[in-house]
DNA sequence: AGCACGCCGACT
DNA sequence: GTCGGCGTGCTC
C-alpha cells in the first residue's frame, strides 16, 4: 500500500504530494488525514497524507512511512476538502492550508507533544471459570483478591492496587492492563435563564428555523441592543435539540466575555471556548474533545471556523463586519468564506448577525442573496440615545481644544448624577507624533518611512511596525530651534487632560498599554462596571460590544481620524465605530447621550450616525462605490511586490503589471504599481498593484501562474491578496 | 526548507 | 595544496 503526502514545508517548489510505501505495522491503523513522520532528503520531516492507494505504477525508489505522528489527530474528509478550498481561494500551499486549521499543539510544523494524562485499568483475560479455578486451586493472596474484585467489578484502575500482583497476574496471562486517557472533567452546570423572545426575535428565529436544513445565508440585521445574542441562544437550543452541534464566531473573545458566560450558563459543558488565551495544552484537549463528539457547540475567533465539529445544524458570524475575520497574513481567508463553504457541506443555515453590517452583505441582501432579517428595535424598549455633532473648527476658535463645551457641560452633569462616561479616542492610523513647529519636521523611522510614536514615560520614539526605538532629542535635527511640541494626541495625554479638568472624577484608560498584560483587559472592564471609576478613556477596544447599565455618556473626541485614512472603506469603518460607540451609552434604563466632536459636521457619515441611519449610509455610500468602482460593484484583488533593493522592486512591480494587461480581461481595472501603505518596512521597499473585476475567467490562473513564478524568486518576492480590506 | 554538491578565492 | 565562501539542484 501506498501514502500519498505532503511535508511541511510551506515552499512553492514543495507544493505537492510525496508517495511513499505503508510498513505492514501500519497498514491497518493509517487513515487519509493523518499527520505522520517520513524520511525525506536524509532527513525526517512531518506530513500529512491526502491518498492511500494499492498500486503505485511510477518507476520509483519510496522509502517507508516512519510512524503516525498522533492517532488521534485525523483531518476528516470535510476539513481535508476545506483545506483544498481555501488553497485555492487565497493561492497558499495546501500544507500551510491544513497547517492554519490546526491548533499550535497540532501543527505540522512541530513535533507533536502528547498532553495526555494517562490511566491504566486493568481487566480480566480469561473466561470466568477460568479465573474461578485459579481461584480455588491456589493460596488466598493479594493475587486471588484482586481477581475476585475484578470477577464483580469487571474493571479497576491500576492506581489503587499492588503493581507487582498486578505485574504476575499479567505475566500469567490472567488480566490484561490498558492505557486510557486521563480526562480532568470540569462540570459546568446549566444556569436555564429562559429569557423569552420578543415578537421581532421570535419571527428571526422562525424564519430561520424553517431551513434548519437547507444551506442559506441569512443577515441578521439588528440595531445594538435589539437582543440578537438571544436570538442566536434560541437558535442553537433547537439545533441541539435536533441532534445536531453549532459554531458560533465572534470577533474577539476577550471583548465577548459576556456571550461566553452567557453560554456557559445556557448549554454548560457542551460549550467549548476556543481563542488565543488559551496554552497549547489546553487548545488540543478542545480540539481532541471536539474531534470525539463530546462538545456539540463551539465559540471561537476566525480559527474556530474550522472546528472539527460534525453534523453542524448552524453556523452563525456575529458583527460579521468585523475586519478580525479576515488573516491579515498567509493565507489571507475570511471566515466568511469559510463558513460558507461549510454550510454548504453540512446543508444548514448560516447567520450574518450585525448592528452595521458590511456593505458587501448587505448589497447581497439587497439582492437576494442572502435573506435578510431586521430587527428594529432595542429589546429593553429604551429609545436610541441622542448624538449631538460639535463642530471644533467653532471650538477652536473658542479655545477648546480637546473638550468641547457641550461635552464639558454633559460630563460635569453626569458626574453630578454619579453616572458613567465613556470616551473615545479615535486613533486609529493616527498616533502621538512629534512635529516641529518651527520648520514641520516629523520624526521617521528609517527602516519603515512612518512616523515615530512618542512614549512619554520613557522619553523615546517608536515605530509602530518594527519596533525601531530612539530618544527624543530637545532640539529640532532640521532647524535647530527648540520647536518639537507633540501633534495629536494619545489616551495617555487624555488622561492627563481630563485629570486636571475634573480632578473629583475617578479615571481610568483603556488601550494597547494598560492591557497588555494578560487578564488587564478584564480586570478594568468589571472595575469600571463596579462603579470604581467615573470615567473610562480608551481607543476602539472600549467600542465594541461592551454592556455598562451606568453609562449614560459617549463622547467621542476626535471623529474624524478613522475618516482620513487613506482607504476606500474608511468611511463604513468610521460609521461602524461611532455607531457602536454611540450604542454603549444608555443601555438599561435611563437613556444616554452621545457627543461626537468632529472637523467635519456635514460629512454624510456624520450625519447619518446623528440619526442612527445605517440605511442613509448604506445608500450614500453605495453611490460613492459604483462611481468608484469599489466593492460591492466591482471585486478586487491586490498584488504586493517587495525586494530589498530598491530598483528591482520597482522593475518587477512593472513586469507584473504588464503581464497582468495582457492576461486579464479586457473589463478588469487594474491599478498601479504605487508604493504600498507601508512602502518601506524592515527595509523592504513594497510596491502595490490593485485588479478591480467583476466577471474574469482568467484572474485566479494568472493569479496563480505569477504566484508560481515568484515562488521561486528569492530576491523579489510577491504577494496576492484576493478580496483584501486594506489595501 | 535544508542539505549535498560543486566550483573558485586566500590561508595554516 | 585545503578550508570555506555561497550559487544550484533535489528531495518520494
Amino acid at each position: 500500500m501506498y501514502a500519498y503526502c505532503i511535508i511541511e514545508y510551506p515552499v512553492k517548489s514543495l507544493n505537492k504530494a510525496f508517495t511513499y510505501q505503508i510498513p505492514s505495522s501500519l497498514q491497518n491503523k493509517l487513515k487519509v488525514g493523518m499527520k505522520v513522520l517520513v524520511p525525506f532528503n536524509n532527513r525526517q520531516v512531518h506530513g500529512i497524507v491526502l491518498k492511500i492507494t494499492n498500486s503505485y505504477d511510477q518507476e520509483y525508489d519510496l522509502k517507508e512511512i516512519i510512524k503516525i505522528e498522533d492517532e488521534f489527530l485525523v483531518l476528516n474528509q470535510e476539513l481535508l476538502l476545506l483545506g483544498r478550498y481555501m488553497q485555492n481561494l487565497t493561492l497558499c500551499n495546501l500544507i500551510t492550508a491544513y497547517q492554519t486549521m490546526l491548533p499550535s499543539a497540532l501543527k505540522v510544523k512541530e513535533q507533536t507533544r502528547d498532553y495526555n494524562e494517562y490511566e491504566s485499568w486493568i481487566k480480566l483475560n480469561k473466561k470466568e471459570e477460568e479465573i474461578k479455578e485459579y481461584i480455588n486451586t491456589h493460596r488466598k493472596s493479594n493475587k486471588t483478591k484482586i481477581l475476585e474484585e475484578l470477577l464483580e467489578k469487571k474493571e479497576m484502575n491500576k492506581k489503587e492496587l499492588n503493581s507487582i500482583s498486578i505485574r504476575e497476574l499479567q505475566k500469567l496471562d490472567l488480566i490484561s492492563v490498558e492505557k486510557r486517557i486521563k480526562r480532568n472533567i470540569t462540570e459546568r452546570k446549566i444556569k436555564f435563564d429562559n429569557k423569552i423572545l420578543n415578537e421581532e426575535q421570535r419571527l428571526a428565529y422562525e424564519k430561520i428555523t424553517d431551513f434548519l436544513n437547507t444551506a442559506k445565508t441569512f443577515l441578521l440585521y439588528g440595531v445594538t441592543g435589539s437582543g440578537k445574542t438571544l436570538v442566536y441562544i434560541h437558535l442553537i437550543k433547537e439545533v441541539i435539540k435536533r441532534n445536531k452541534n453549532a459554531l458560533l464566531l465572534v470577533p474577539e473573545i476577550s471583548l465577548t466575555e459576556q456571550i461566553v458566560s452567557i453560554f456557559y450558563d445556557n448549554f454548560g459543558d457542551d460549550v467549548a471556548i476556543l481563542h488565543s488565551g488559551l496554552s497549547s495544552k489546553e487548545k488540543y484537549e478542545e480540539y481532541i474533545k471536539i474531534l470525539n463528539g463530546e462538545i456539540k457547540i463551539v465559540i471561537g475567533t476566525r480559527s474556530a471556523v474550522f472546528a472539527p465539529l460534525k453534523d453542524l445544524g448552524i453556523i452563525i458570524i456575529d458583527e460579521e463586519h468585523s475586519d478580525t475575520y479576515k488573516q491579515d497574513n498567509n493565507p489571507r481567508y475570511h471566515a466568511k468564506d469559510i463558513a460558507l463553504k461549510r454550510s454548504e457541506y453540512h446543508k444548514c443555515p448560516l447567520v450574518l448577525g450585525s448592528a452595521t453590517p458590511s456593505l458587501e452583505s448587505m448589497a447581497r441582501a439587497q439582492k437576494g442573496v442572502y435573506e435578510l432579517i431586521t430587527l428594529k428595535k432595542r429589546a429593553n424598549n429604551l429609545p436610541l440615545p441622542e448624538v449631538f455633532i460639535v463642530d471644533m473648527k467653532e471650538e477652536l476658535q473658542k479655545r477648546n481644544f480637546t473638550i468641547s463645551e457641550l461635552l464639558d457641560k454633559k460630563i460635569k452633569e453626569c458626574l453630578e448624577k454619579q453616572e458613567q462616561i465613556i470616551l473615545l479616542l479615535n486613533r486609529r492610523g493616527f498616533s502621538t507624533f512629534i512635529t516641529c513647529s518651527n520648520c514641520g519636521f516629523t520624526y521617521k523611522c528609517p527602516h519603515c518611512e512612518i512616523s515615530l510614536t512618542y512614549h512619554k514615560t520613557s522619553n523615546t520614539l517608536r515605530c509602530h511596525y518594527c519596533g525601531y526605538t530612539k530618544i527624543k532629542d530637545d532640539i529640532c535635527p532640521e532647524c535647530h530651534e527648540k520647536g518639537l511640541n507633540y501633534m495629536g494626541m494619545g489616551t495617555e495625554k487624555l488622561e492627563e487632560i481630563i485629570k486636571e479638568k475634573y480632578p473629583n472624577a475617578r479615571t481610568i484608560r483603556m488601550d494597547a498599554d494598560t492591557t497588555s498584560r494578560k487578564g488587564a483587559h478584564d480586570k478594568i472592564i468589571k472595575a469600571f462596571k463596579n462603579e470604581e471609576y467615573n470615567i473610562l478613556i480608551g481607543t476602539q477596544m472600549i467600542s465594541k460590544g461592551l454592556d455598562f447599565p451606568k453609562c449614560t455618556l459617549v463622547g467621542v473626541i476626535n471623529a474624524d481620524t478613522s475618516l482620513n485614512i487613506p482607504d476606500f472603506r474608511s468611511s463604513e469603518r468610521t460609521f461602524s465605530l461611532l455607531d457602536q460607540a454611540a450604542g454603549r451609552a444608555g443601555r438599561s434604563t435611563t437613556p444616554g447621550s452621545v457627543v461626537i466632536q468632529t472637523f467635519n459636521p456635514d460629512n454624510e457619515t456624520i450625519k447619518a450616525v446623528k440619526n442612527h441611519n445605517y440605511d442613509l449610509f448604506y445608500q450614500s455610500e453605495m453611490k460613492v462605490r459604483k462611481i468608484l468602482k469599489y466593492p460591492p460593484y466591482y471585486y478586487l484583488a491586490n498584488i504586493k511586490i517587495g525586494s530589498i533593493d530598491y530598483h528591482e522592486a520597482s522593475k518587477q512591480a512593472g513586469k507584473v503589471k504588464k503581464y497582468l494587461d495582457s492576461h486579464l480581461d479586457k473589463s478588469s481595472i487594474i491599478l498601479g504599481p504605487s508604493t504600498a501603505s507601508n512602502f518601506k518596512r524592515n527595509n523592504i521597499y513594497r510596491f502595490s498593484i490593485t485588479i478591480k473585476y467583476r466577471f474574469d475567467n482568467h484572474l485566479m490562473r494568472v493569479l496563480k501562474e505569477l504566484d508560481e513564478i515568484y515562488g521561486t524568486n528569492k530576491t523579489v518576492f510577491l504577494e496576492v491578496d484576493i478580496n483584501p480590506l486594506w489595501i
